[in-house]
DNA sequence: CATGAATGAGGCTTCATTCAT
DNA sequence: AATGAATGAAGCCTCATTCAT
């Protein structure tokens, strides 16, 4: 249903134009619209005027602006849940799974900066957030993580002796606060393709390895 | 100027008001009403109410609602930064200076929820925060962690073979992520105080432990 | 070709749909909808969905919706008052003659409210009215009546020393708000159809019987 | 608290202006504006400009277009049932009563005729007529007009063989129709004041003379 | 300093109408 | 004839800001 976070579409839509595909076009311009100048401070007129359709027709596909954020929210936020909760029931060690998800997590946003900035920044500032179903998806993040790590620890890769929800919270915090610098633009990002895939798997990898490994060495320096 | 983000202020606040006094309330009653709403849902009128003054007075004080938010940023945030690089500057190894910063942030959220929320949510979405001084503002923050880290690695506390701005990114991120997931009360806090900040120590710890040592035990399972 | 408002049209529309069936399921659809909502309030999507047709099929028929309007009028209004003229220019004493439209009026309303209401209510208050068209569609109606009491006073049916005019709008005002108070269910009236037609009957007699007769008795007490 | 029906303001309202002046300037405009295009089609700009004052003042002083027409019933009808409720009350012959009644709503007319034209016309159609209120409100009349029929009946000045409700709302019919030609100005009115006046005098005897005796003569010729 | 009435631009939303299929 | 997607003008309402007192 939902466009995957992991997948880049194609571009080259032209001619005949698919059922649906002016919805779609108004979800994607409202992310590009919300990235670029936070919910609030969007109008419905840009968002109309990025998807190129009339104002009106904003309105014949959702009921308001608030359900545009929430639409979204539900079905790219779920992608990025599933293909997260799938790396968590898949195979591998928990370093390989850590770095599965660190790198789809960064890589998503490398291709779409815009929806992780939207997913991340305006929807929990949004009064639907209060809603239950939000709070949960959520928490469903939570969860899967907690369960990866829990995981490993039970099948003794990692030690048993640290909260399960303090590491979740401890790596994803900082993916996250690596992705919101890189939204700030702290620090200086490479622009040729192959440079950013390779500076963003070894980010991703670095936080692995200090979550694995800590910071004080192997021989503990400390 | 600005009260600390570490002192708790008196709350006997009564008869002989002195100077400067109605503005305070402006600017705590404007945290109080951002936290709750979110800076643009928040009204002058709300915030004029929370204070308990005529709203037309705010502009007395401050040009517009703007300017509170950034006069909250710039009050509030650098005693919170002094207060960090002291500990920087400060003796002890990096492990003690680690608990004491992690100690700092959780407790003044524990303290103070609205600010934290103020500063971390609200801040980053204000057009305002564009502006270079408040970039450099939250770059500071950033440059004060990564000399923390520097010089633990400079003194052989930490392992050099590491990127200092991640370590960084990576501390920061799992102390930002433990507040927010506070804030959405994923996960439960006790209520009461003694047991609250008890456990908002041993989390602190936690996170330093991990940070330190990693998740994967002395002996290297993984 | 407008359906009488004297006469109950058949339900049994089924199979075979005749020529003009749409249009007319529109204005039967457009009666019901501006006499639950109001002419302003009742969306065109609404009588759609009431005629369970698609909306642009609307303008198929009509031009827009003030037209719908004043074609109920027109189609209507002059069943109605074709009814009127033809008892005035029938046979029989002024008592019959104002009693049989006394009945006429109130069965209409018994059995099709709705065409009552947005008569009476609606039109007058739409834009259209102001045309001459219909305002003379509506001094028709008076002049129908002053030419009945008129007549009554001619033939010394009445006495000759009161204005028809003034007569003609006491008779038609109070069945009008007769009428009126039966829309706003000031007064109960009998559920059951026997019951509900001698209801109706007795009151158009009422009407017809002050009318002629006054209020203070043949004795003359007053 | 309102003004009454029967007496005209003093337009002389120049320097100092009192408390709730421009309440009651937006009040007294919306009664023009609403006479003049009905409600629906009424901006609330054109109130507004009318009164003279800033667009979002109006929403200083009511929640919304809907607000504005509920306040005008609410003050302006209870005033104007007062009136009535006193007549009753008071002592003299039903006829006497009947006059001064007559005289007095169609005097409203004469002073005020978009007073009456709101009341009548507007106020029904609203989606807030609805509300239990209202109906009341519209209830009362009748049953104060009721009860003086009944009086009259029970001090013998009228004959008890009709039912007191035919009897207000034929009178009260009488009334109101007679008012809505005027407003459809069907007939022609005198334009200058003292031959206005004992027009509208006249019309008041006449109804209240059918009224009581009828339209077939003390001798009975029907 | 303090008040809150007054202002008016800005933006969301509705919905009649058109148009391509 | 029939559909409903698409259009965009119109209007209500909010609320930051100004101003007279």
């Amino acid at each position: 249903m939902a466009r995957s976070l992991t997948a880049v579409p194609s571009e080259d839509e032209s001619a005949p134009r698919p059922r649906g595909e002016k919805r779609e076009r108004i979800l994607e311009a409202s992310i590009q619209v919300f990235a670029r100048k936070g919910f609030h401070r969007a109008r419905v007129s840009d968002i109309a005027a990025e998807a190129e359709i009339a104002y009106g027709l904003v309105y014949h596909y959702f009921k308001n602006k608030d359900e545009i954020l929430a639409t979204i929210f539900e079905e790219r936020w779920s992608g990025f849940l599933d293909a997260i909760e799938a790396i968590g029931r898949g195979p591998g060690t928990v370093r390989n799974q850590l770095v599965s998800i660190a790198t789809l997590i960064l890589n998503a946003f490398r291709l779409r900066p815009e929806w992780v900035k939207v997913l991340v920044l305006e929807i929990q500032r949004s009064s639907r957030f209060a809603e239950p179903a939000q709070q949960q998806a959520v928490a469903r993040l939570f969860e899967a993580f907690e369960r990866i790590v829990r995981g490993g620890q039970e099948r003794g890769e990692l030690r048993p002796d640290f909260d399960a929800r303090v590491g979740a919270a401890l790596f994803l915090g900082a993916i996250d606060l690596v992705i919101t610098s890189l939204v700030l633009k702290v620090g200086e990002i490479p622009e040729e393709d192959q440079a950013q895939r390779a500076y963003y798997l070894d980010v991703a990898q670095q936080i692995v390895d200090i979550f694995l490994n800590g910071t004080t060495g192997a021989d503990g320096t400390a």
